[in-house]
DNA sequence: TGGCAATACTG
DNA sequence: CAGTAT
DNA sequence: GCCA
């Protein structure tokens, strides 16, 4: 009799803040959802309305990244929908701080883009929980297994070697990759972050997953990403991240990401000016210098955030590119100044076989000559028709005036051999930064991530590519001449640059 | 419940 | 200060 | 999203 009451959610999609929500209840918001026609979706951005118990903006923020356009909604509107038996207005249910934003979504329709599923439907994976509670319905995922003893289970990866190419779960790191990549561009770091984590734990681990209870004992493996594996153990495969590969709206996001000078918020923010193809944003208005240029040498650079199997991405750098491009520049500094010592670093240095750009430390034993030494350097390959743009430039003499860092420069350098201009960053150390530039430019970005967080929450140091420092009031510079010796005085174990591939 | 790497340039 | 780059 |  009150039939037409009975999907009073019909097609409306809802991403559901779980924080602080008790158990029971996000079982209740789950299921209200979808018995009445309504569907729980993983991502804020693929979401008509986002549902909290939270109040502060500011921690809401964080599990919505910067989506902001959606109405953020308290719980008690679904309670009194249920009630009413029928879907009411919430605009007395929307949470201080945001309805600015939120209003111009009631015209939703109007400015939503194609057809973004982003993730729509990985309710699939998330809120159907209740259905298998697993234990036996499958001979081999269930079993309780130890961690295997040769991995170090900690939640710092600087502590454990990670390969390049590891022999282990290779497809299922590819697919949390996907996810991550997922997060970075909707700009929710920080869930970017802990797949990074758990991929980097994956990446390390010395057999393949079989168990879902063995991960669970893994840091940096909590309940979703638990859930993720989990599910990919029963089924070979994770539907959210199948979902993003489909996605156009991704794919455009992450294309626009790739730009030298475009981040993630101005790839969202062009996305929803309706840009679709570079093209698009050439025209642009107002192009900082950056984009101009990173739009200009599109073809040539590409890279910057692109996997590797990118259908935008052909034109990394094999190793004898780099070597090529190497020889030339250690040709050309000699020959400038033969006391000069040249260093590659980067990907390269961690025996990456395709390489975006080309990390190059520039040192020289005689402080005096450092100073000068970026400029004559830059200038003799300028004129040697090699660098044919400037991307960046970290002046010595900075607004305060005090030389603490490294002085460094991107450029553009033609390869002679492809005609393709490549990224090269120039980074120029004193002997006693020398040490330290190695290990801050040797990476990978994750390996520095956590070598710098555990000089600071385990040694009380801060680390930087220019120097070790206390973690003091007036920061003491702590001497170094070798890598090993900064690893020694940290505590880390030596690795190899190979093995800090994470 | 705070913190997640650290640092510099641009606009 | 926000955004981007490494 | 995860941990201390």
């Amino acid at each position: 009799m009150f039939s037409e009451n009975l999907h009073f959610f019909e097609k409306l999609s809802i991403f559901l803040i779980e924080t602080k929500i008790p158990h029971e209840k996000i079982k209740f918001l789950k299921n209200t959802i979808s018995l009445k026609g309504g569907f729980i979706v993983t991502n804020p951005s693929t979401a008509d309305v986002i549902l909290t118990i939270l109040k502060s903006p500011a921690r809401i923020s964080r599990y919505i990244g910067s989506e902001t356009r959606k109405p953020i909604v308290s719980i008690e509107w679904v309670d009194k929908c249920v009630s009413k038996g029928a879907r009411i207005e919430f605009v007395d249910y929307l949470i201080r701080g945001i309805e600015e934003d939120a209003m111009d979504w009631t015209t939703v329709e109007e400015e939503e883009e194609d057809q973004d599923l982003f993730d729509e439907d990985s309710n699939s994976s998330s809120s159907r929980s209740p259905i298998y509670t697993s234990e036996n319905e499958h001979s081999d995922d269930g079993r309780d297994v130890d961690l295997d003893p040769r991995f170090l289970n900690t939640s710092y990866e600087c502590l454990r070697p990670t390969p390049l190419k590891p022999k282990f779960n290779a497809k299922l790191v590819e697919l949390l990759e996907v996810i991550e990549r997922a997060r970075e561009v909707n700009d929710q770091w920080r869930n970017a972050l802990s797949y990074r984590r758990a991929i980097a734990v994956l990446k390390s681990y010395p057999r393949d997953i079989i168990s879902h209870k063995e991960i669970k004992k893994i840091r940096g493996i909590g309940s979703k990403i638990g859930y993720q594996i989990e599910s990919y153990l029963r089924t070979g495969t994770i539907t959210e991240a199948e979902h993003i590969l489909q996605d156009k709206r991704f794919h455009t996001l992450e294309l626009f990401a790739s730009i030298f000078g475009v981040g993630f918020k101005t790839a969202l923010s062009w996305y929803r000016k309706g840009y679709r193809t570079i093209e698009d944003c050439k025209n642009h208005p107002n192009l900082t210098k950056a984009q101009q240029l990173g739009l200009q040498l599109f073809d040539d650079l590409r890279e910057k955030t692109l996997p590797q199997n990118s259908p935008f991405s052909k034109r990394r750098m094999s190793r004898e590119d780099v070597e090529e491009i190497y020889n030339i520049i250690k040709e050309n500094v000699k020959k400038l100044d033969p006391g000069c010592v040249l260093q590659p670093v980067g990907g390269y240095r961690r025996g990456k076989e395709l390489n975006g750009d080309l990390d190059l430390i520039i040192s020289h034993p005689d402080e005096e000559r450092v100073p000068s030494l970026l400029n004559d350097v830059i200038t003799t390959l300028t004129e040697g028709g090699y660098i044919k743009n400037l991307l960046y430039r970290a002046r010595s003499e900075s607004r305060t005036g005090i030389i603490d860092h490294l002085e460094k420069c991107f450029v553009a350098f033609l390869q002679p051999s492809t005609q393709i201009k490549r990224q090269v960053d120039f980074i120029i150390a004193t002997q006693s930064q020398f040490a330290s530039a190695l290990v801050g430019w040797t990476g990978s970005r994750q390996y520095e991530r956590s070598l710098r967080r555990y000089a600071k929450r385990e040694k009380k140091m801060v680390f930087a590519s220019h120097g070790l420092f206390t973690n003091t009031k007036p920061r003491i510079l702590i001497p170094t001449s070798t890598e090993r010796e900064i690893f020694d005085i940290l505590g880390v174990p030596w690795l190899e640059p190979e093995m800090r591939n994470c």
